[in-house]
DNA sequence: GATTGTCTGATTGTCCGACAATTATGATGC
DNA sequence: GCATCATAATTGTCGGACAATCAGACAATC
């Protein structure tokens, strides 16, 4: 005998932001388009401002409406990579995957990202690209800044794949193994030439449109990038995240 | 000289939100733990009750704090697979994915999980899986059902390969796919058959902590999911998500 | 003893009304 | 046309209110 189903009775702020994510999905509701005002959307749904309020909240946390630079209306807007990543960073961190984890699944994505990148990369690509191993190469460049520019060159690799699923895979990566590259960079002093060495190489790869080498360059890339890690003493069961 | 920053003064809701958002994140508050009431919550951070409502919904629809079974007391949870999922799924649906874009992440990362999955799964992971195929072999079953079966599959696939990131990228790669996929079933005949074979030569590989023999068959297995897609009569470029 | 009914207090969901601070809008002057 | 300013509209936050319902205690019933 098959058990019952509890049944479902949604409080209304609920039901209101399940409404209005639903407008969202279907178009009805475009990117950029302004939300009427809490006191209308109050009096077309029928309920209580503080009840829109509260459907807002939820939808604004999922990245599905947005506040344009200081301004008080509320505008419909696709979650940005940078949010879905950061939530995809705390949920990894939640279920304490180990960096072990991360860099498997770097091993398996990343190459795939930069043989994509090679074959689909524009002139603008390749320019921003340039720019960010130029920035690198200076040795002279702080810790903290030189973490900075790896992550954007790996963040620009991914919109060069012009793969939206691969860019949204990539931020989370991208975002959990900053902290860990940090330390290795301020306690390893080679790892700043190897990572210019296979900056400079993918980049060539990827100018010369190979994803073959494009990808068996990353590949070695992070081999690499696991060796640093022990090398400065990390262990890769290390929870990522923890420190943050 | 560089430009100033905007000064943010976040409104109350959104600090509050990001309060509890850093303890739960640093462990202060553990997963299962009961959080105040609303009114104590409001007295403790001396905002009023509408301003913590606001703020809790914000960390609702995170996934960080969930209801459990029909009561009313909000506790500290991890975000679940199927959530986070379904957050990156509206995230790519509005940002144009392609069938093409998820079927070349899917080519990338499902062989990886098979892999995984092959050298890690112990005896439970193995019943499943068992089960799962059997299930699906059975030739009455409806189309609803046996989409939600190799659904069903390929996410005990994911939690078999004992990581978190495959466990939270294979999930809205799923989601995605299983729209298309009942197209298939429901307009070619050989789709079934073929989805069979390919899955018992999957738990057999498994079976064996075979990783090389999982990841190819599971290649072949996401190669001949295209096809199916493209004898389907759907191209490539058709934007997933679309339909729903 | 286990289940069911009843009471009580606490808590959530929802509403109403209010007001200061800030932003949008429209009128005004150049 | 463009800058300036007064005015209206909107958000953020507050306080209080009340019905619904949930948790726990206790009594009644089988």
């Amino acid at each position: 005998m098959p058990e019952f189903q509890p049944l479902e009775h949604a409080p209304a702020y609920r039901r209101l932001s399940a409404a209005l994510r639903s407008r969202i999905l279907d178009r009805r509701l475009k990117d950029g388009d302004a939300l009427p005002t809490e006191t209308e959307l109050a009096r077309q749904f029928a309920v209580n401002r503080s009840t829109v309020r509260e459907a807002l909240r939820n939808l604004e946390s999922a990245g599905l409406l947005r506040r344009r630079g200081g301004g008080k209306k509320l505008y419909v807007s696709r979650p940005t990579v940078a949010a879905v990543g950061g939530g995809l960073r705390e949920a990894l961190t939640l279920h304490d995957a180990r960096f072990g984890d991360v860099w498997e699944a770097l091993r398996v994505v990343e190459p795939a990202i930069a043989a994509a990148a090679a074959e689909r990369r524009d002139e603008a690509a390749l320019v921003e690209l340039d720019d960010l191993v130029r920035g690198f190469g200076q040795p002279t460049l702080p810790a903290i800044e030189a973490v900075a520019l790896v992550g954007r060159f790996f963040r620009a690799l991914g919109r060069a794949s012009g793969n939206p699923v691969f860019l949204l895979a990539n931020e989370p990566l991208v975002q959990l193994v900053e902290p860990s590259l940090a330390i290795i960079i301020d306690r390893l002093p080679q790892a700043r030439r190897r990572i210019v060495v296979a900056q400079r190489a993918l980049l060539a790869a990827i100018g010369d449109q190979d994803g073959e080498a494009a990808s068996a360059w990353m590949r070695r890339h992070i081999e690499d990038f696991r060796r640093g890690f022990e090398q400065a003493g990390l262990p890769m069961e290390t929870v990522v995240g923890a420190g943050s």
